[in-house]
RNA sequence: GGCCCCAUCGUCUAGAGGCCUAGGACGCGGCCCUCUCAAGGCUGAAACGGGGAUUCGAAUUCCCCUGGGGCCA
């Protein structure tokens, strides 16, 4: 039989990481078997559910390459894939369970239960419910509703079931006692289903034959195995993937911070790069290698081979790996990379409007002579932004070490004068003239690269000299080093 | 509180009784390369939570404890 998996978000939301990893390894199982993936949208609640939320979560997925055969937009044989249009059938299953017997309507009052709850503790028990609405007559019945009471539906938990065990795919097997449940709300007052049940209802009628979900959801399973058992149907495999911690080791959550999908693609990290990183936590292939294409980790992915403990998502570790992609990119599809520093400039407020042929020509070259350098986009700021900016912002620190005063004023105009005179203005003359400065004052050509990379960049670090002498054109670097060698006047040499 | 899950470097993990002097990766330190930084190469520090048991031998099996997490309340 073929595999057919789910994800069901919530739509009360953007997709965040956590939700992205679970969507991804279904994705990935579900692949290497060859079976089908289904999205299903769990917008039963409905204060909190929005469509902005849903149209969200479907780009974001889209976007890191995780596809459904099946979902609110796809026209498929099992829809709709809204809970929300399917609130007839949870009520028709509901009622079918109460027919059976092995579901009954509870009048208890929230007030009522909590009495009880606090009665159990006070008693040191652990707290169940009393079942009082378990047997009651019709007159009984009659009498709740006559004084106005709604029924919620309870699920009746067969007691002596004995053990019910659950052989979970990369648990193993997990066992609870029927004993330990007592009889759950399926379906609240207002008519509306709960979470377990109305997963139950659609999983089956979808036709799953894998269940994925976090290892949070465990406890719910032998419940939901019960109503499995009650309606007669046959009950899939389960799959619980451990929870992604934050770095306090508690599940990872939104008060973590920075933890939707969008705002890593925002900040510039490659969809492939997000991917390669989810796939090892939790999952490492035999040979331990970690950089692998999605082609490759569909063929080597094994649901056995997931981890059971918890991982803590370590940004650290996914920003070097998007370095990784990044320089990848930056041979294959260099206008890719050229598009994100685009972004990431206009962030900055370095570039403005539409970026035009000349303007995204221009960057192109940048990204050419340092893109090396970049992890994420937004380095282009700290090694490059001289490019972008009329004024040299300088480097405090990096003036008060290469600036030396008279020395430094004559070298900077020395060399000014010898590549007013380069033509072409090309790499390769620009050396010559930087060498041949060098030589011309008796010092070594690291003595005037240093001091003239702060004066045309402001700073230490960044590409090789001479290319960027090149990309930064000879009007604004005859500019710079004049203004910098009035600059160099100022410092007090050491 | 009851039930359940988990437990190897700071982090992600390899390890399914001897191959472990516990391997790799990120991060951190050093060296090399080099006009700087980055990249790359080499290299260093860094872990089997504790206690029992089984065994000739345990990171690996079993039990207890501890710790962390989750579900129900």
């Amino acid at each position: 039989m073929a595999v057919r998996t789910r994800y069901a978000p919530s739509p009360t939301g953007y997709l965040h990481v956590g939700g992205a990893w679970m969507a991804f390894f279904t994705w990935l199982f579900t692949r290497h078997d060859g079976g089908q993936f289904v999205l299903r949208i769990e917008d039963t609640d409905r204060s909190r559910s929005t469509e902005a939320f849903e149209a969200a979560i479907l780009e974001d997925l889209r976007w890191l390459g995780v596809a459904w055969d099946e979902g609110p937009d796809v026209v498929g044989p099992f829809g709709p894939y809204r809970q929300t249009e399917r609130a007839e059938l949870y009520r028709e299953h509901a009622a079918i369970l109460v027919d059976r017997g092995a579901a009954y309507p509870c009048y208890c009052l929230p007030e009522e239960l909590e009495t009880e709850r606090q009665r159990a503790a006070a008693e040191h028990r652990p707290y169940r419910y009393s079942g009082r609405c378990r047997e009651l007559t019709p007159a009984a019945h009659a009498e709740m509703q006559a004084a106005g009471r709604h029924a919620s539906l309870r699920f009746r938990v067969p007691v002596t079931r004995g053990t019910l065990v659950v052989d979970d795919l990369v648990l193993g097997r997990v066992e609870f006692a029927a004993a330990d449940l007592d009889d759950f709300i399926i379906q609240r007052s207002d008519g509306t289903p709960l979470y377990n049940f109305a997963n139950v209802v659609d999983d089956h009628s979808m036709r799953i034959t894998h269940i994925t979900r976090g290892a949070e959801h465990l406890s719910n399973t032998p419940r939901q195995f019960l109503m499995y058992e009650a309606f007669g149907w046959e009950q899939p495999r389960v799959a619980h993937f451990p929870s992604l911690l934050g770095v306090d080791r508690k599940k990872l959550s939104k008060r973590h911070g920075d933890t939707a999908v969008r705002e890593y693609k925002a900040q510039g990290y490659l969809p492939e790069a997000l991917v390669n990183f989810f796939a090892l936590m939790g999952w490492y292939p035999e040979d331990g290698r970690e950089i692998f294409s999605v082609e490759e980790m569909i063929a080597r992915f094994r649901i056995e081979d997931v981890g059971k403990s918890g991982a803590v998502f370590d940004a650290q570790k996914l920003t070097w790996m998007n370095g990784v992609y990044l320089h990848q990119a930056l041979r294959q599809t260099p206008e890719r990379v050229a598009d994100l520093v685009i972004e990431a400039l206009r962030g900055a407020g370095l570039l403005d409007g539409d970026a035009g042929p000349a303007q995204r020509a221009y960057v192109a070259r940048v990204v050419a002579i340092m893109g090396d350098r970049l992890r994420l986009p937004k380095d282009v700021l700290t090694y490059g932004d001289f490019f972008f900016r009329d004024e040299v912002v300088y480097d405090p620190t990096a003036v008060r070490k290469q600036f030396r005063g008279q020395v430094t004023a004559d070298m900077l105009l020395r060399l000014r004068a010898a590549l007013a005179a380069v033509a072409p203005f090309e790499i390769g003359g620009i050396e010559q003239a930087v060498r041949d400065t060098a030589v011309a004052l008796g010092v070594e050509s690291k003595d005037v690269i240093h001091p003239v990379r702060v004066a045309l960049t402001g700073k230490t670090v960044g590409p090789g000299l001479f290319e960027l002498i090149e990309v930064l054109g000879r009007e604004r670097v005859l500019a710079r080093l004049e203004h910098a060698a009035r600059l160099a006047l100022e410092t007090v040499p050491q």
